[in-house]
DNA sequence: TACATATGATCAT
DNA sequence: TGATCCTATGTAA
């Protein structure tokens, strides 16, 4: 389930279960074995997580980036770990914890430059402090491209996924087809708010929750997976039952509100 | 068994 | 825009 909000979940785990003792490093599947040797023996410095995107540091200057693309998972197991699976790209081992990486569209040791030309292509991650709203105001300022869309291109925004940028664009009201630059100052501000929220949920969580129980008056005790979300991936809205629309967006379906988020 | 699908990104045309 | 990569799961045949 990787949307920016399962990255930062992933940079604690690991830095937290596998603490300052050495790794042992592995590649079952085999593609990562040299790499794999590298860091084997290593301990972890430093995890961070920049939109979707994992960096692990280690003592002797490895940079591990890993990338999970659309299928990708970091599992985590008990120790002592089980047999691996054939298809475990990587597994990072020590006595605190066990991970095992599988179906990654990345895993690759990296320079420091090429880890920051990564970071350096990314737009603002509502995750992280640094820049804030006017930097996203900025860039969706310059072009016409539907919101729907460049919310999903990282060099905008860092982190937001398929789910997330259609349950944003619902809480602010928005189609989706809008042109980015032709949404106000106010409507950008709450983007971005929203997209704090909604993620900082997500990390706590684990688990994209967009609804507001109150809103939804949960069953007593806990919510039901239905109940997480109000547009995506459904055929009526949450809030008031109209009939939803879907469309393609940046290539992937984008389900939409007509009445909550007028043209 | 086989196929469709999925919370993603990149590269070729 | 389309093809491609990578894996696991659910549904259809």
């Amino acid at each position: 389930m990787p949307e920016g909000h399962v990255i930062h979940r992933l940079a604690r785990g690991l830095r937290s279960t596998l603490g300052d003792a050495p790794i042992r490093a592995s590649s079952p599947q085999g593609r990562f074995e040299a790499s794999a040797a590298l860091l084997d023996g290593e301990r972890v410095t430093r995890t961070e997580a920049w939109g979707k995107y994992l960096f692990v540091s280690t003592t002797g200057g490895q940079i591990l980036h890993v990338h999970l693309g659309l299928i990708g998972k970091f599992r985590s197991k008990d120790v002592p770990a089980p047999e691996p699976t054939p298809t475990v790209r990587l597994r990072l081992e020590n006595d605190g914890g066990c991970w095992d990486l599988t179906g990654p569209t990345r895993c690759e040791l990296l320079t420091p430059r090429e880890r920051r030309a990564i970071i350096e292509r990314l737009g603002p991650d509502p995750l992280r402090r640094s820049p804030r709203t006017e930097v996203l105001f900025e860039r969706l300022s310059r072009t016409s491209i539907p919101i729907g869309a460049t919310l999903l291109d990282q060099s905008i925004i860092a982190g937001l996924g398929n789910i997330y940028r259609a349950e944003v664009l619902f809480l602010c009201g928005i189609d989706p087809r809008r042109p980015s630059n032709r949404l106000s100052h106010e409507e950008v501000e709450e983007i971005w708010e929203q997209s704090v929220r909604l993620l900082r949920i997500g990390v706590t969580t684990g688990s994209i929750i967009t609804t507001d129980p109150a809103e939804i008056g949960r069953t007593r005790g806990r919510m039901r997976p239905d109940d997480h979300l109000y547009v995506y991936h459904r055929d009526h809205c949450r809030r008031c039952g109209t009939e939803l629309r879907t469309i393609d967006l940046a290539g992937r379906a984008i389900t939409y509100c007509p009445v909550h988020q007028p043209t």
